[in-house]
Order: C-alpha cells, then sequence, then structure tokens
DNA sequence: TGTACATCAGTGAACGCGCGTTCACTGATGTAC
DNA sequence: TGTACATCAGTGAACGCGCGTTCACTGATGTAC
C-alpha cells in the first residue's frame, strides 16, 4: 500500500529541473537490488517459498525486470548463496590473522557458526539441495571452494601430516554445530545455556587432543 | 513396473469364477502404499521436487485417494521423516548394544552416518526447513527424540561429568560429517579416498582424548 | 446362507491459484557527429 | 550545444502449467439379523 502512495507522490517524467524522484523509471542498480531483496524474503520466508515475483514486488519493479539480470530463478538463488559464501570467506580471511595455529582453528570454527546464525536461511540455501549441483555455477563453486580452503590451510599449517584429517574433523563439527544450532535441536537439552560461539570453541578444543 | 505386475496375480475382488483382476479398487494397505512411493520419490527427486499427485500416481492410485490417509502433503512428508527417525533410532539401539562406552558411541556416529548415506534425500528432510515446526507433528518429534536420545545416553554412560558436552560434540560431527558426505563437498578435497563409515569412527575417536 | 444397510476407500472432474517465463512495447540513456 | 539513433532496462499482458485440495460419486467390504 505504501508503494503505490511513493509512487503517487512523483512526476517520474522529466526529472529536469524537478524534485527528486522517488521512483525512477531505471532502477540503477537493479542486480544488487535484487540480490537485497531476495536476502530480505529469504531470511522471512526460506528458500523454497522465495519466488521470483516475491523479489521482484520486493526490489519495487515488475517481474519481468529480473530477466534482464538473471537468467532464471535457480541463477538469483545461486548469486545469493554466492554471496554467502563471499561474506564467510572474508569473515574467516579475518580470523585466520593469528599466528598461534591452534587459535586460528578455533576462530575459524567460530566464524562458521557465527556466520550460520547469522542468516540461518542463506545458511540452509548455500548448503542446501537446491544449488546441489554447484558445477553449473562456477562463480558460486569458485567462492564454495575459497571458504573450504581457509580451513583445509589452516588445519595444514597446525599439523602438517594429519592436517586433512584435522581439517575434515574441524570442518564437520562447525558445520553439524551450526545445522544443529539453527534448527533448534539443541533446545530441550539438559545443557547450560552457553553462548553458541563459545559453545563452537569449546567443542572445537576436543579436537586437537588427539595428537599423538 | 514390477508393482502391477505383482498386483497381477492377486484376485481380491470378488474371487467367484474369473480371471485374477490386476488392479483391484481397494488397495489394500495404501497408506504403508504411499510411504513408500513417497520414499522412492524422495530418493529421485528430492523433497522440494516431491508433490502429492507424483506419490499418488507412484501408488497407481487416484490424486484424490491420499486424502483418506494424510490431511495434507506436509502430513505426508512429516510421516516419511518419522519413518526415517525410527529407522535411525533402531540402527542406533543396534549400535549401542555393546559394554564398552567409549565403542558404544563410536559405533552411534558410524550408524549416523550409514543412515544418512543410505538415503541422503530422506536425511535432508529429516533435518531440512521443511519441517522445522517439529511442534506441529508430535509423532515425528517423538522418534527425533528418541534418536537424539541414544546419543545423550551413550555419551552419559562414558563421562557423566560431560556427558552433555561429549554428546553436543560428537553428534554434531557426525552432523555435519553426514550432510557434507551427501553434498559430495569433499570431493575435489586432497584425501585419501576411504570408507565413510570409517572415516566417521576415525573422527570420532579425536573426540575422545580432550578429557582432563 | 442370504439380505439390507452403514461405512470405508477409492474415482475423476473441477476449483482457484500463483508460478516461471516470454514477448512486444516504451521510456531513458549514452554516443557520434 | 543539438540532433539522430542504437542500446539498455524497464513495463505489463499473456502463456501454459501443475499444483493442493474439495466434492459428489461409486464400488467394495463388513456386520446385524
Amino acid at each position: 500500500m505504501n508503494a503505490s502512495t511513493a509512487r503517487t507522490k512523483t512526476p517520474t517524467t522529466r526529472p529536469r529541473a524537478s524534485k527528486a524522484p522517488a521512483r525512477p523509471y531505471h532502477h540503477g542498480n537493479l542486480r544488487v537490488g535484487l540480490l537485497e531483496a531476495a536476502e530480505a524474503v529469504l531470511a522471512e520466508r526460506g528458500a523454497q517459498a522465495l519466488t521470483l515475483r516475491d523479489v521482484a514486488r520486493r526490489a519495487g519493479v515488475s517481474h519481468g525486470a529480473p530477466y534482464h539480470h538473471f537468467a532464471s530463478l535457480t541463477d538469483l538463488l545461486a548469486a545469493v548463496a554466492q554471496r554467502g559464501f563471499e561474506t564467510l570467506g572474508d569473515a574467516m580471511a579475518e580470523a585466520v590473522a593469528v599466528p598461534d595455529t591452534r587459535e586460528r582453528l578455533l576462530r575459524v570454527a567460530q566464524a562458521y557458526v557465527a556466520c550460520a546464525r547469522a542468516q540461518p536461511e542463506r545458511f540452509r540455501l548455500m548448503f542446501g539441495p537446491l544449488l546441489a549441483s554447484k558445477d553449473q555455477h562456477p562463480a558460486l563453486k569458485m567462492s564454495a571452494e575459497r571458504s573450504f580452503g581457509f580451513v583445509l590451510a589452516a588445519a595444514v599449517a597446525h599439523d602438517k601430516k594429519h592436517g586433512a584429517d584435522l581439517a575434515v574433523a574441524g570442518w564437520s563439527l562447525a558445520h553439524g554445530l551450526s545445522h544443529l544450532l539453527i534448527d533448534g535441536a539443541f533446545e530441550g537439552l539438559p545443557m547450560k545455556q552457553q553462548n553458541p560461539e563459545t559453545l563452537a570453541r569449546k567443542l572445537g578444543e576436543r579436537i586437537f587432543a588427539a595428537e599423538p
């Protein structure tokens, strides 16, 4: 209802010597606008309830407009997931900037869990079946591999010999913990309430002691 | 294809003096038939591509028939997920039947991963967002809690003091590993190819050593 | 053993719905001269 | 600075589609007598 109101107050044609048009014919940066709208819808309703038309509506644009920027709904979703992996990768890059290799890994796990908790539905999308075939989305695949690279590198730096095992263990732990947390699986459990990222770190510590 | 063949061999309707009717009017056990059809469709296409009409088709029945057994599509899916948790719970019950508490936990982890790998799409459904609100499906919730109970009990039996932590760590590890395995996330990684359940056990061992 | 009848478990036509996608179009913008 | 024109980025009507669900119906089954 306020969308139409907002539109009414503007002449739109001939912006020249008039006020700033609230709704220009051209969006300006619709690609990004759509991605942001998609993230908003995603957070509200989840990936399976997300439709192209919803996203277009949210971006304040007709439902045909997105096709000038994305070939299909799946393409849009892949782009959203890609942004998610970029965010995750950036968080990991920051987490890794610490000298102690053990601390590095613990912080990577923390960052992983924090990312999942910050945008649960996006996290689900990133790893969900909707985009299971990442080969069809090379840019998405690259962003995902970048994130995974941080985990592996940190693990190898800590333990050259068992690096791969350590990486898989830590990654699985962080991944599983993230999923279970956002699913609320621990809610009925007899656990002292604690900050999830602290929990991630505490559980992560269990993984190191196995070194021979 | 063999379903119709199998059905052919049974008379059912007025077996009186005629040939065997290939398609009796009544299915006999449609509820179970629908669940099995749903599992087949699920395995082939995944949960988001699964439709009630598909399932009915697969079960060899009109698309209105399921409503005599399930109130809605969601109800059907919940029932499928419930069966999944029952299977998982049974596998855990078996895994747990071993005296050594440490071995017990390792075997629970193995069972968890095996269950996920046996029916990946069902696993996704069980933990996916489609049935996120388990409160609306009490039977599903109970089956799920039964499985989780095995993990917790095994962990507490091994370490009364840190049982909850151990349970959460092991459960997260198994859950994450399962997810990543069925997503094929490790495929491009420099890991020696190994049996996933063996991997589960190996990683699980890392978790114990942290005891003070 | 036979008959009447209530109940159960199917059928298949119909409903409205919102979706993804296409298309001819038009308004806005940028560039060449 | 002005004009012509190609190109870009929107609009909104239209398409066909398959979906979940409902409903009046009918065939099959079981039970009471």
